[in-house]
RNA sequence: GGGUAGGUGGCCGAGUGGCUAAAGGCGACAGACUGUAAAUCUGUUCACGAGAGUGUACGGUGGUUCGAAUCCACCCCUGCCCA
């Protein structure tokens, strides 16, 4: 085996920032690196998508800023539209089959997710591909073979198969081939590296199992990007729990809030897996939270404007700060508040709460205002039967951060 | 095909004839406090109604009963064991 050089070795360090990268650590990653180099072919960066649910959060971004690494290092980013797979759904806990995509469908969601990626590194040099293209065209025969080169020991070894069977949950066969295609995908695309979440380890190792099987060399390495928390800071962010979710689509008053809302605990992790903030400081920022010499809620601050002037840019970023400050902190209200126009015979306050979407129900509405929930003009209100009357002039609080104007 | 255990509110899970709009937990929402939409504590958590109350709900459909999530019949779905 030739030497590798210090460069590649440094590439690799850092590369493997948050990353474990299956199944010999770095130094292959590093061969792997110089060779591609050397030969001058970039390495292929293969990252599946689910085309279902287009709508991106924080935690695709981990595994999307380590793509952009590598292709600022001039690497062939290839991005795999589930086209094919997305009518099994992941088996990840639930059983349940999607149902299929038209094909108009899948582009269009290809397209959103593109536009949303398109805000953390550059498509337009991307390869796309969808595996509906060669999966939908395989005979009965390919199939079985395929099918063929994994027993179901393997199979079960899987984590999330092994847990529901123990459970006794049902697993329906189809699942089992959601990780065969997967992993003929990387055979497809010839992928020299597979990236993904560390609830990918099996799908994305398989993958390296079948190019094998099906002849290729030097089958690809295996990037796992840890999971990032969602606000609570225990769950996962994930689209089943859409409240945890940081969506990239939010506003920028949003996602600074929901920065804000985010566990203590939490708030290095964050700028490790988010922001490009050296290891060093982050480091430096925890003895800071632990020895209490400073307040976790200004290094929260500054992460939560970092993050959302990524998004939103700086104006955008520094007036979400703004407004944190004036709403949150100093229980003030914001300037640019929505207004409503109350017709002249009036509306009853449990009703107009509804309308404005505030509430899911009257008996909702009721509920928020026996809490002490609502306010106008910042004074309490306890008459469930009142009335809301044309030219008020007064601002509705509902909630903490639910605010109009009545006219 | 046979046996057996199950299917309860957003989720988990108790409940085996009336006291059950259904314990408890999680989540969510609100209030208090604060150093933040952290933490902690408290309250709320099907819909309509000012309220008394009414309607809807425990896999589905029928039935027994004054009364059913609870009993019966059939059906659908899932696990496990056996063939």
């Amino acid at each position: 085996m030739t030497e590798i050089r210090q460069e590649f070795i440094e590439q690799a360090k850092q590369l493997t920032r948050n990353a474990e990268v299956l199944p010999n650590g770095f130094e292959e990653l590093a061969a792997k690196l110089q060779h591609a180099h050397d030969t001058n072919t970039p390495l292929r960066i293969k990252l599946g998508m689910d085309p279902t649910r287009p709508d991106l959060h924080l935690g695709h971004t981990v595994v999307m800023r380590k793509l952009k690494e590598f292709q600022k290092l001039g690497h062939k980013i290839v991005l795999l539209v589930g086209g094919a797979t997305a009518m099994i759904g992941d088996p990840s806990g639930k059983s349940e089959t999607r149902p299929a995509l038209t094909k108009e469908q899948v582009e269009e969601n290809a397209k959103t997710y593109f536009d949303q990626m398109s805000k953390v590194l550059d498509i337009s040099d991307a390869e796309v591909v969808n595996n509906a293209d060669w999966l939908h065209k395989m005979t009965f025969t390919e199939l079985l073979q395929l099918a063929g080169k994994v027993t179901v020991a393997q199979m079960m070894t899987r984590d999330d198969f092994a847990k529901r069977y123990a459970e006794g949950k049902p697993i329906a066969i189809h699942e089992f081939f959601y990780p065969l295609m997967q992993a003929y995908d990387s055979v497809a695309i010839d992928s020299d590296i597979e990236l993904g979440g560390t609830d990918q380890r099996f799908n994305t190792l398989l993958g390296r199992d079948i190019q094998a099987a099906y002849g290729k060399k030097h089958p690809q390495l295996v990037m796992m990007l840890p999971l990032l928390e969602g606000t609570d800071g225990v769950v996962k962010m994930s689209k089943t729990y859409p409240e945890h979710c940081i969506s990239l689509t939010d506003s920028a008053k949003d996602m600074f809030g929901k920065l804000m809302s985010i566990p203590d605990t939490l708030i290095t992790r964050y700028y490790s897996l988010l922001t490009d903030v050296p290891l060093a400081e982050l480091v430096k920022m925890d003895e800071q939270i632990a020895s209490n010499s400073v307040n976790p809620r200004d290094i929260k601050m500054e992460l939560a404007h970092i993050i959302t002037e990524e998004y939103h840019g700086k104006e955008g970023a520094d007036k979400a700060q703004e407004d944190f400050i004036n709403v949150v902190s100093n229980k003030g209200i914001p300037d640019d508040i929505e207004s409503v126009t109350i017709e002249s015979e009036g509306i009853s306050i449990t009703d107009l709460l509804v309308n404005l979407g505030f509430v899911q129900s009257k008996g909702e509405a009721k509920r928020l205002i026996q809490g002490g929930g609502v306010k106008i003009d910042g004074e309490k209100l306890s008459d469930m039967s009142f009335m809301v009357k044309p030219n008020m002039n007064a601002v509705l609080q509902a909630g903490k951060r639910k605010f109009v104007k009545l006219i």
